[in-house]
DNA sequence: GCCGTTTGTTGATGCAGGTCAAGTCTGCCG
DNA sequence: CGGCAGACTTGACCTGCATCAACAAACGGC
């Protein structure tokens, strides 16, 4: 609510500098993580065509919530979001965590409309891939269809994973696993894999990973403890990869 | 691996009427479920040809196992389906029980490997779809195209769910919600919403639901003495469906 | 820099569901 | 029909995480 004022540009915080991404797909240093991925130059150009650069979008703000008309997908540009849904008792459940170059709302294709909400984490940016104009783009250019297909399957994929991790794993495992996936991703966009800021509350992590804000807590502080993880608030750094993978396993 | 031997069609059990579906897509007694869905009937004709119909699968027989290259995607046409993956520890995850009219195995395009296994819990028959085919035919058909793009978002959307019963869920609430699952997919299918037999074990329940057996088991005879089920064996019979979905969203 | 609000930490306690250990039932095969 | 293996149930006990409660630290607005 109360981010839904009137937009106010002034004195917003430097926008991780906006060189790292361009107006158009061809030049974007995410496009080998995006959708223009193995595509040809001709091709892009006409993706590009479709594609909308919207605003950024503050703070805690909507990029779309669950119920709303489907309409398109987004590729993240710069900052994260978080996808979420709410359980017939009023309760929430994050789905996902979204990256730059990462596509989210292709959960909304079979209803027509948003199964989730979107919002921002930290001020964000998009560009908007209206999905029937994608839609008749893969007709004519398969490369583009397949890499579509490919994009949902991983979502199936990476959706699986997160079942397996929630029916069988300790909560030291959840949280390894998760520190180890924000890292694996970072080194993808040529971050460091080791050393970050998490974009997201305890509450957000809980809430991801079926746990409490308390058990989130204390295993930060247990990892800090057995110095696998330098955690200073949403500050971390990851000390002993080797035994955070062990943590995923089991011990 | 007993399963595998030479096969042997000698005194098959009867396959659940073989009128049921039909040799092509077009009199499928399944096919408002499955792919040909809103399809012209000239444009179904088309899909027809590149469907394979194999012999039918042996109980435990496996469709693909994890790791295998991925080909082609299954509809379901008799019996049912388990999918499932091995966790890094080598324990099981079933990721979702696949009924007649269901799409299995797109979770392999992404890898073009299969992502998980899928073995039959009864005998069971299957259409095989070639994912190049459905790829090229897509391109010339934008109903099959849209379809298939909402098969796979269900897909995602019914994980999301899992996930949040995963993560949210008491044990009760996530046996009611299987139970209410299995019954609106054989609404679906004008079969019994309140009377069916569960073609998968105890065990296949629990690594499902992220239970151990004997919890499902305590469920199974609880519902039962609160007359909400009443249970025989693998027989179920809902007795109180509002009481079953009460229990999904907690009590 | 100060203050209220939000976010995160820590401790004490309880319980749902896991684990271990016997059984019992079912269906299958000779 | 009898015997055996796998599937299911039941009970006793234990543990990891939720819950409740109090507090501390960080952040954002003025």
């Amino acid at each position: 609510m109360t981010s839904q004022a009137p937009i106010k540009v002034s004195r917003q915080e430097p926008l991780a500098c906006s060189h790292e991404f361009s107006a158009n797909c061809s030049d974007c240093r995410l496009n080998s993580i995006c959708l223009p991925f193995s595509l040809e130059s001709r091709d892009i150009e006409e993706l590009d065509r479709i594609i909308q650069r919207g605003r950024p979008l503050q703070k805690g703000g909507h990029l779309y919530r669950q119920g709303d008309d489907f309409g398109s997908v987004y590729a993240v540009r710069s900052g994260t979001l978080k996808a979420y849904r709410m359980t017939d008792d009023g309760r929430e459940q994050v789905t996902g965590f979204y990256f730059p170059g990462e596509i989210v709302g292709m959960d909304g294709i079979s209803q027509s409309r948003h199964a989730s909400s979107a919002r921002a984490l930290e001020t964000s940016a998009v560009c908007e891939i209206p999905f029937s104009s994608l839609e008749k783009l893969s007709a004519s250019m398969p490369q583009l269809q397949r890499h579509f297909f490919q994009l949902m399957s991983r979502e199936i994929t990476e959706d699986q994973q997160l079942i397996t991790l929630l029916s069988k794993s300790s909560a030291d495992a959840r949280i390894a696993a998760l520190l180890l996936s924000i890292s694996m991703r970072n080194a993808r966009r040529r971050l460091s894999a080791t050393q970050f800021r998490l974009s997201m509350s305890r509450v957000d992590i809980g809430n991801y990973l079926g746990l409490t804000v308390e058990t989130v807590s204390r295993v930060f502080t247990r990892l800090q403890k057995s110095e696998i993880v330098d955690v200073s608030n949403r500050e971390i750094r990851i000390l002993d990869e080797a035994a955070l993978r062990q943590l995923t396993s089991g011990e």
